[in-house]
RNA sequence: GUGGGCGUAGCUCAGCUGGUGAGAGCGCCAGACUGUGGAUCUGGAGGUCGGGGGUUCAAAUCCCCUCGCCCACCCCA
């Protein structure tokens, strides 16, 4: 039995931390760039926020919170912990309806989902969320597209792509297959695995479902249609083929017209978005264009994936806001990220050793002129080890000096200075050390 | 929720179809080096073989249950 954490939770050690940090660090300021302000909410959501707004299948994925206290009303849940940043974000907006639109926020907080851990999967992790509220306007998911881009490229990553496409016309398209509407998700979740599982994989999938055996040759004729080459135009060739006789075609037609100019004066690599016929995205309350970024070769699924929400926050009972987003997820960039290298650094940069206890209070005064001037510092927590164990320790850390503090230095009012890396130990006056310190600052 | 793999010292693992006292490497501790590190050498500590039950003269090794981890499906960051 060992003191492990919950399943799909982790302990972040120091060095970890330090990673993250640093991830976290250039999302914003990616995020800050582009006029996004930071927003926090609680973990605890009302469970009537949370529900009703993923998906049957997501809702049940949600961690409820039992009632405490009351008599009787043990076994009962009222609250939730929240399943991701776009619901809380949208109670925020009914709530605080004087804000001014369009609200930019962006928001990195952990959301939990009673999932079953997997590679690049857990039921405790991060997301980073940058959303617009406030505005229908196409160049606003343009904008989304746009941080998806320079996000990854600011985190050093090569080979990504970012699929686009548009619920509308997703819609529009099986209207004109031929799907029945309550066969419509089936349909779509099925064409959304093509990445995955290829084109027979598809076929099996709708073979599978209850939909029409013509409304599948149909979906699988324009999927595939060797007329067309190269994504983009593949895909609106595709799709004016159908979407001229609805509505919600043509309006998602002129939306990609837009989104694709405004992604590429945007400055977005034309390479690196592709418009996509059969991607999806599973949640409930997309409405328009939707995106998701991942890494080629990446093995953690996508890494980012958003879209334009324009009725959720009027369902969480606010004023009828259009509103557009995307999430990073912070696990899994770390996952990607860690086959590349990763600086430690999470070291002090000086370690005072004690030569034992009767210069105890020298060293401690010693460490904390260090510190004054402007360094980590630690001092060796057990006076009486030898100095051997003392330096052995500060070689392990990684600490690149050590400070030998004893009775002769008492004696003559020094310290001895020892740089790790050159092996190379200098007498120090205490009268100098600040400047001393100073110094190595410097160099570091 | 469904399917598969795995659980042996702090870590990575070896232990063939059940059979003499449960191992290696690394790490850790101590000494060689009585005020100074990463090398080497020597010695040492540390394991209810995840837990429970069963089969057997005998089980880490076979069977069942259980817990945990990992992978895949579902879905998703």
């Amino acid at each position: 039995m060992k003191p492990l954490p919950p399943k799909g939770t982790r302990d972040y050690l120091p060095a970890q931390i330090r990673t993250r940090a640093g991830v976290i660090e250039t999302v914003k300021r990616v995020f800050e760039s582009f006029g996004y302000a930071p927003l926090e909410t609680p973990a605890l959501e009302r469970l009537d926020v949370l529900t009703g707004k993923y998906g049957d299948e997501a809702d049940q994925l949600i961690f409820r919170i039992l009632k405490r206290g009351a008599a009787g009303e043990r076994g009962e849940a009222d609250l939730g912990l929240r399943y991701d940043l776009t619901v809380p974000l949208a109670r925020v907006m009914a709530a605080n309806q004087d804000l001014p639109k369009p609200f930019k926020r962006y928001q990195i907080q952990p959301v939990w989902r009673a999932e079953r851990p997997q590679k690049g999967r857990f039921r405790e992790f991060v997301q980073c969320d940058v959303d617009c509220v406030g505005t229908a306007s196409v160049l606003a998911d343009a904008e989304m597209v746009a941080v998806m881009h320079e996000t990854l490229a600011a985190l050093g990553f090569k080979n990504y792509r970012i699929s686009v496409n548009h619920r509308k016309i997703l819609s529009a398209f099986m209207d004109y297959a031929g799907v029945p509407a309550e066969l419509k998700f089936a349909a779509i979740r099925a064409m959304d695995k093509l990445d995955k599982v290829g084109r027979d994989g598809v076929e099996a999938e709708l073979a599978a479902s209850d939909v029409p055996e013509p409304a599948a040759d149909e979906i699988m004729n324009v999927l595939f249609d060797p007329k067309n080459s190269g994504r983009f135009n593949y895909y609106l060739t595709a799709a004016q083929a159908f979407a001229g006789d609805y509505d919600e075609g043509r309006e998602g037609v002129a939306d990609m017209h837009n989104l694709a100019e405004y992604v590429h004066h945007f400055g977005v690599p034309d390479d690196v978005v592709s418009f996509d016929l059969h991607m999806a995205r599973g949640l409930d309350y997309y409405t328009g264009p939707i995106y998701e970024a991942f890494v080629v070769e990446g093995g953690v699924g996508s890494v980012a994936g958003g879209g334009r929400y324009d009725q959720l926050i009027a369902q969480l009972g606010g004023p009828d806001l259009p509103a557009t987003g995307t999430s990073f997820g912070l696990e899994r960039i770390i996952t990607l990220l860690a086959d590349r290298e990763t600086a430690g650094g999470d070291a002090a940069n000086v370690l005072v050793a004690v030569y034992d206890k009767s210069v105890l209070q020298d060293a401690l005064e010693v460490a904390a002129e260090i510190r004054a001037a402007g360094a980590t510092c630690e001092v060796y927590l057990e006076p009486s080890a030898k100095l051997a164990k003392q330096f052995g320790y500060a070689d392990a850390k990684g600490i690149p000096f050590v400070v030998v503090v004893g009775p002769d230095e008492v004696a003559k009012g020094v310290v001895q200075l020892k740089d790790l890396a050159k092996r190379e130990q200098v007498e120090v006056p205490r009268a100098d050390l600040a400047a001393v310190v100073a110094n190595i600052l410097g160099r570091t």
